[in-house]
DNA sequence: TTATCAAGAACGAGCGTTCGTTTTCTTTTG
DNA sequence: CAAAAGAAAACGAACGCTCGTTCTTGATAA
């Protein structure tokens, strides 16, 4: 068996990392043992540490993918306003995020909530992990800014509003969203938009 | 060594699980192990296994004990409001509950929202910790809704305004909260709650 | 003395990882 | 074209280490 190409070699990779997602959706990272990952992916344990190091690497670069195409997702909102419309109202623009979220999972076949909980109970205790999280998070806050700059510029909020902060709380709101979704279950994107229409309504 | 009351025994499991809440917020739950929790507590492994069955039972205590006080902080706003006064706008609500946390962080002397990311992670991969967890975040939702009864009562928003929908977000911007001053580390309960000020105000 | 708790060495299971072997596909060569 | 040589991936049993837990021994108060 001669030459890998680099195609072959980022394919298998991906292979372990959606086996290893798997695992961790169901046993959390630190109970996900290699041999399950090595059961789960179809490989054998010598194949699975000629594409990774060890176990380290792969749930670093599981943290390295982040939230595929959120920051994007909410960036589409800006954009939309850009080309003459006003952007949404933060209750849709929630409603668009926290959908988006659930789309992908299905997409994926992989609970992303389930996965999102142990990335941040990691990045809490592994310096490592926090070092390549902390860019994405930081990340879907700019694209949040972007969106409240849009819409402070459309008269949506009041002139003198700080971009920033508004940021903060609608990047607030998405853990939110995903952590009742684990714990109680029973939030929808529709109840929770609604819930922010409410809160601004007066 | 005669007689143990059951003070002294409370005593001494408080003593351990002070000391696990220490390891946890370095470590996390799973990197943490018996051998740590021994000597931060200053027992032996005998001694801590006659007061806790095992690792599982202490963590489990962790779980059960909740984040204390909070749910209280925020009824104690609904019960300003019944007293004649009216309830404090959203955002002054959510400035004194994020406050609260950090307050009941230094009280304690344990970065609270570390540990708290470390629970998160445990109830999406243990089911009997989730069974555990559960009731708290529902009765912190059930705390919201008090709330947004009161506010709507006292016409701070619609009156065809869904309570427990309005309770769905303001529980969901507390972890949004936590997980933001672990990672970004910037976030104050003043910024957060001018921003929702700000997302709020036409 | 006796009942209880503290101590910490020892244990066994389970983990991540390694490494000698086998398989598979390409390349070389007659 | 065929067949053997070579090279790299796949394999999986075995290793060593760490962890949670136990258990024997010693200390102490009643």
């Amino acid at each position: 068996m001669p030459k890998v190409s680099d195609e072959h070699r980022t394919e298998k990779r991906q292979q372990i990392i959606a086996a290893t997602l798997r695992c961790v959706e169901r046993d959390g990272f630190h109970k996900t043992t290699m041999a399950a990952v090595v059961k789960e992916s179809g490989l054998s344990a010598g194949s699975v540490y000629t594409y990774f190091r060890g176990k380290h690497e792969i749930i670093h670069a599981i943290a390295s993918s982040g939230v595929t195409g959120l920051k994007d997702a909410i960036n589409g909102l800006v954009a939309a306003a850009s080309s003459g419309a006003a952007p949404p109202p933060p209750a849709r623009a929630i409603e668009t995020a926290t959908q988006h979220i659930l789309d992908l999972s299905e997409e994926l076949g992989i609970n992303l909530p389930r996965i999102a909980l142990q990335t941040w109970a990691e990045a809490a205790s592994d310096p490592e992990f926090l070092a390549l999280m902390a860019p994405e998070a930081r990340g879907i806050r700019a694209a949040w800014r972007s969106y409240a700059e849009a819409a402070i510029e459309a008269g949506q909020f009041r002139k003198d509003a700080d971009p920033e902060k508004i940021a903060m709380v609608l990047t607030g709101l998405l853990p939110g969203y995903i952590l009742q979704l684990v714990v109680i279950g029973d939030v929808t994107p529709k109840a929770y938009a609604a819930g922010l229409t409410d809160l601004l309504g007066r």
